[in-house]
DNA sequence: TATGTAATGTTATTATATATCAATAGCCAA
DNA sequence: TTGGCTATTGATATATAATAACATTACATA
């Protein structure tokens, strides 16, 4: 279970990759990546960190896109049910998926102080549910994994009082 | 890990119960459980599925509690933090504890159909999200693990499209 | 009873999200 | 290339969730 997020990387071939991987997808599937859809996605991967519905809509604005709430929520709407963001249910928030594609389970970090998050791995968790769920005879569809802590920057931080 | 919500049980005995031992809680601690509280309390008992905050208003205001916003929202983040209650980050909702006092880290089975809400531990799951949390030098200090999908009573449902 | 703390009342506002319907763009088959 | 379908966008309104701020009241106890 590797997490993606508080190590550094090249961020500007990270954007340009994740475009290019959901341009791909959507036209493999039919599938219209719009400037709005494209435009909200780059936003999130810019930022590399959680952007709530309304900063996307003031951005958006900004750049003269349409300025109604339901312009942000389409477009994060498309986005999530194709697997390029993740909603983070903790901060009603929403952040560019760090593997697209690759059909899976995410669990996050979220560090309380700074905000960032980092994305790791949950299906050994789903799985670990699964069992549960299973005695109850509950069927798992989907797995919300959120971990609220002091990312590695923060940590020193917190104990300076 | 033993999920509690979906089978049958006394409720009216699980009601009384969880009061008293709120009350004795209270006691024990000289917190005041005061008329509100109890009331809210008993409301997500009684319901036994997770309750939106102006759900909890809206049965306060039919009794004649405060009638505002920040009453049920105090009574609820009073129940929150001291183990009586936990929210559900992905409904916006809250939901009575299932056994309280025991210090626990919840997990919970969402039935997207019928709205139901079972409770099981998610101790196990917190304690893999902690090996990979070190992997990262991230600190959990709390941990949403909310599973969605279908409970046994709406699973035959589903399947009559 | 004076005093501090906890709880409530009240007003206002901010933040998050969706319903609805009209207008337009893209897609494709006749 | 036109007609018809579907997906997308535009726009208005409203629903739902949550908090800020400040006045007032209850409660515990020194």
């Amino acid at each position: 279970m590797k997490a993606v997020g508080f190590e550094k990387h090249d961020h500007t071939a990270c954007i340009v990759d994740m475009i290019a991987v959901a341009e791909a997808y959507c036209v493999a599937n039919k599938l219209q990546f719009t400037p709005t859809r494209r435009r909200v996605l780059e936003f999130l991967l810019e930022d590399h960190r959680a952007l709530g519905a309304y900063d996307v809509l003031d951005r958006l604005v900004k750049e003269g896109h349409g300025s109604q709430p339901p312009v942000a929520y389409r477009a994060l709407d498309f986005l999530v049910k194709h697997g390029f963001v993740h909603k983070i249910e903790r901060l009603n928030a929403y952040i560019a998926c760090a593997h697209p594609q690759e059909k899976h389970s995410p669990a996050f970090m979220i560090c309380r102080l700074c905000g960032s998050v980092a994305e790791a791995s949950s299906t050994p968790v789903k799985r670990l549910l699964g069992q549960a769920a299973q005695d109850v005879g509950f069927n798992i569809e989907r797995t919300v994994v959120e971990a609220e802590g002091l990312c590695p920057k923060c940590i020193p931080a917190s104990t300076l009082v």
